[in-house]
DNA sequence: TCTTGGTCTGACCGATCGGTCAGCTCCTGA
DNA sequence: TCAGGAGCTGACCGATCGGTCAGACCAAGA
């Protein structure tokens, strides 16, 4: 019954990945995840430390992706940052699709820990972007409905083809975002 | 140490609202909600027969405003049931803040029941009429930013006044339901 | 053929979960 | 004055959680 090391490895990571978008992160159990992989919990606890592990891991490309969305938006300020921020954000959405919604669900609560408090920060300057700088309600509400509502909609149009999601996010966020844009 | 029913009663009410706020229904221990009250665990469970029942009469009152607002949109179509759709929403949103994140988030898994169907659909002909009654990609798109925005926006700004923020509120979701309102 | 090391399992651990129960305290009314 | 009931507690229950561990299994190399 022994697989290769890297195929249980992606099969864990894929079937935690379902089940996380399913039922979240505290709702999933390793009996969970091990049951839909087809092996034990400690055959799971064998590829990963445990199972903070296993969600770090599979957070971390589109982690990586919005610390780079962050790094280019430090260059620019007003509207280009703004465009910038939608841009990047949706293909970021679109991506990233299951891992997103975890982002704005759960893993803000997971996130408190001081060695993740630059993640927070990087989120912060996205509705920054967002807002157009503004410091305005009408600005930072915006672009929180921007945000989240971007989140939601990848997790909830799951049978949609990313050119059709794209379009209609991007259209729908450069609206809510009013006349600056 | 006793009080009287109705104040304990209310206590562990207001006490699970914080607590669920912040950690979510399943992040959310009885213990917690007790030891916020003062009392035991077993005190809390004297006052409801469970956990569920807690989360259920909490949201009751939010529920009710929802499901009136569901018969209000029954009666019209198009840009009316629309516009109307957006004020319900929002003015839904205002009163149950904490509430309505529950239900956005963790609560389509616990709505799961069939008992429970009616809301889900309730909540999908919200969605439809925010949506212009159009089944379109990005009608469909626009109208869940609004709803999941919103509920978000109102977690995540305690601190504005129910005034300005629905004046945010009802800018932004106008904006983003695009040229029909 | 035997050894070795990577992969995986079943049994088990302490902690915590939601929930139960016998019995305590204290207020009230006859 | 005292019986009775409402409000509440501490101890306890079985289930499940994340995690550990000794050892079984098996392919590959000596």
């Amino acid at each position: 019954m022994a697989r290769s090391v890297p195929e249980t490895h992606d099969e864990i990571l894929a079937a935690a990945a379902r089940r996380f978008a399913v039922t979240g992160y505290k709702g999933t159990s390793l009996q969970d995840i091990a049951r839909e992989v087809g092996c034990s919990k400690a055959a799971v606890l064998y590829h990963f430390a445990n199972k903070e592990a296993i969600l770090t891991e599979l957070m971390a490309p589109a982690i990586t992706m919005l610390l780079a969305l962050d790094e280019r938006l430090l260059g620019s300020t007003g509207q280009t940052a703004q465009r910038d921020a939608v841009e990047g954000f949706v293909e970021l959405a679109l991506r990233f699709r299951r891992e997103i919604a975890l982002l704005q669900g759960e893993f803000p609560e997971l996130l408190q820990a001081p060695a993740f408090a630059h993640i927070q920060r990087c989120s912060d300057r996205l509705r920054d972007a967002l807002a157009g700088g503004s410091p305005g309600a009408e600005a930072q509400v915006a672009a929180l409905i921007v945000l989240a509502g971007i989140a939601a909609a990848c997790a909830e149009f799951p049978h949609l083809g990313d050119d059709e999601l794209r379009a209609a996010l991007l259209a729908v966020a450069r609206r809510a975002l009013g006349p600056l844009d």
